[in-house]
RNA sequence: GCCGGGGUGGGGUAAUGGACAUCCUUGGGGACUGUGGAUCCCCGGACCCGGGUUCGAUUCCCGGUCCCGGCCCCA
């Protein structure tokens, strides 16, 4: 855009954020705990391109997904995209090593791209953190990726605030069939609306599934409450005819709900209507919210045993999940959690105009060597101006010709403002 | 993709169909050649873009754009 003065304009573009390092430090303290949690678990850190072909997201990710990609044609051709998951890019960087020794326990956190209006908690770009876990299927694993998940939570300050909520896409398919519902993928999209659609809608799109309305009706039942696992089967038992194929699967998530327990105290429940959009999803699927409502879920995940294949043919079983930078933002905002960790001890080397030496320098360097943050002050300008500054720094360190002729070190706390002479190795002894 | 509410210096704001667009703050400079991080003074900097109505538009109308929020959808 030019107006009238004949200067370039340019707007940001839509749904899309800058950072300003005030936002920055902050952003990064965060961002640092939740790898670091990861890193404590055993996980390690994976990159990949910004942008990989479309093709990848056609395979299994469903087609709502592809439909709000930012994807292009390159100048050669390609169909090609701005990654809008993580999760595939992963699994294809895991199939294309055959020789990584299972289990591999690999975390991620790209910008991800998405087309779409922005809203409260959502951009149109934005951080995600990811974790997956390969080569293991078993209820302690499971529990162990929820239980970092837990943990990134809780490290953040946010226990208490949050519940993870957990269903089985399995065992769901599995009460359907029971229920003479065959056509499950339709099922758990009616499903995953029950929340947001009236229950008349509700009871009227699954008479399409040519339900009955007694088995409609014991979907509602199932779906109305959140359960523990005494309830979970009980229940079941009541609705369903044969409860006993279904047997193995309840003692899989009463497992991973026991060993869940060991991360977190946090609140665990079995939720039906937990059925996420992605559809590679084969098992155990989870979200964790925020207990006072509103907000979208702060992350989501579960098991995709089948993607491995499909780009690959080899079969290796996964879990994994996903979370945005914006809802957790919103989170700690709320709480007043927003804030940057303690950080490295800081000096602002104030050089006064008559100086001509390259002392201040040789201070400077000496602070850095000790893994602290030292910043001079090139300006020139007088010493008020300088200390000024000074002020978002912990010490102030004032350097004249008197300094520089006695080898010494004004060093000025500017919490309290008490200023002392320093030698200057007793001034690097002290650092 | 759809709907609602917004857009005045870097940030926060006031007023207005007519002359130099208000105030606070931030920024730059000075009083002031080492502690004044104060105080006082000076300076710089804005009506989102385009079209229309009008003698005249920052103001009214239309379109676009961006921001905030809602719907759809959700990674």
């Amino acid at each position: 855009m030019v107006d009238a003065d004949n200067k370039i304009k340019i707007e940001k573009i839509k749904g899309f954020r800058d950072h300003y390092p005030e936002d920055m430090e902050i952003r990064n303290s965060i961002f640092t705990e939740i790898t670091e949690t990861a890193e404590d678990f055993g996980f390690k850190r994976i990159d990949f391109p910004s942008l990989e072909y479309l093709d990848l997201y056609k395979l299994k990710s469903g087609s709502e997904l592809v439909s709000q990609t930012f994807s292009f044609v390159d100048k050669g051709g390609r169909e090609v995209t701005l990654i809008p998951e993580a999760t595939p890019s992963t699994v294809r960087l895991l199939t294309a090593r055959k020789d990584l020794p299972k289990p591999v326990k690999w975390y991620s956190f790209p910008k991800v791209w998405r087309y779409e209006e922005p809203q409260e908690g959502r951009f149109r770009e934005h951080y995600q953190f990811n974790a997956d876990l390969f080569g293991i299927d078993s209820a302690k694993v499971d529990a162990e990726l929820i239980g970092l998940a837990t943990n990134i939570l809780d490290n953040l300050g946010l226990s208490g605030i949050y519940e993870i909520n957990i269903n089985d896409r399995n065992l769901l398919e599995y009460i359907l069939n029971d229920l003479n519902i065959n056509d499950v993928n339709n099922a758990f999209l009616i499903i995953d609306k029950f929340r947001k659609i009236s229950r008349e809608s509700f009871i009227e799109m699954f008479r399409k599934l040519d339900a009955n309305d007694e088995n409609i009706n014991k979907i509602i039942d199932l779906l109305s409450e959140k359960l523990d696992m005494d309830s979970l089967s009980k229940k079941l038992k009541k609705l369903l005819n044969n409860y006993k194929n279904i047997d193995d699967r309840i003692k899989r998530i009463q497992e991973t709900f026991e060993y869940i327990s060991y991360y977190t105290k946090s609140s665990i429940n079995f939720d039906f209507s937990v059925v996420r959009g992605l559809s590679y999803y084969t098992g155990i699927v989870f979200e964790a919210f925020d207990v006072a409502g509103k907000l979208r879920a702060i992350l989501g995940g579960g098991r995709y045993n089948n993607l491995a294949s499909l780009l690959s043919g080899d079969d290796i079983p996964a879990i994994g999940f996903a979370m945005g930078d914006a809802v957790i933002e919103l989170l700690l905002k709320r709480q007043n959690l927003w804030e940057r960790n303690i950080r490295k001890a800081s000096y602002y080397v104030c050089v006064l105009n008559d100086v001509n030496s390259e002392y201040p320098i040789t201070i400077a360097q000496k602070i850095r060597k000790t893994n602290k943050i030292a910043s001079i002050d090139f300006t020139g300008r007088k010493l008020p101006a300088q200390l000024k500054a000074a002020m978002d720094y912990d010490y102030s360190i004032i350097i004249g010709n008197d300094e520089i002729k006695n080898n010494s070190v004004s060093i000025k706390n500017m919490k309290d403002g008490d200023q002392k002479i320093l030698s200057f190795d007793d001034f690097i002894k002290s650092l």
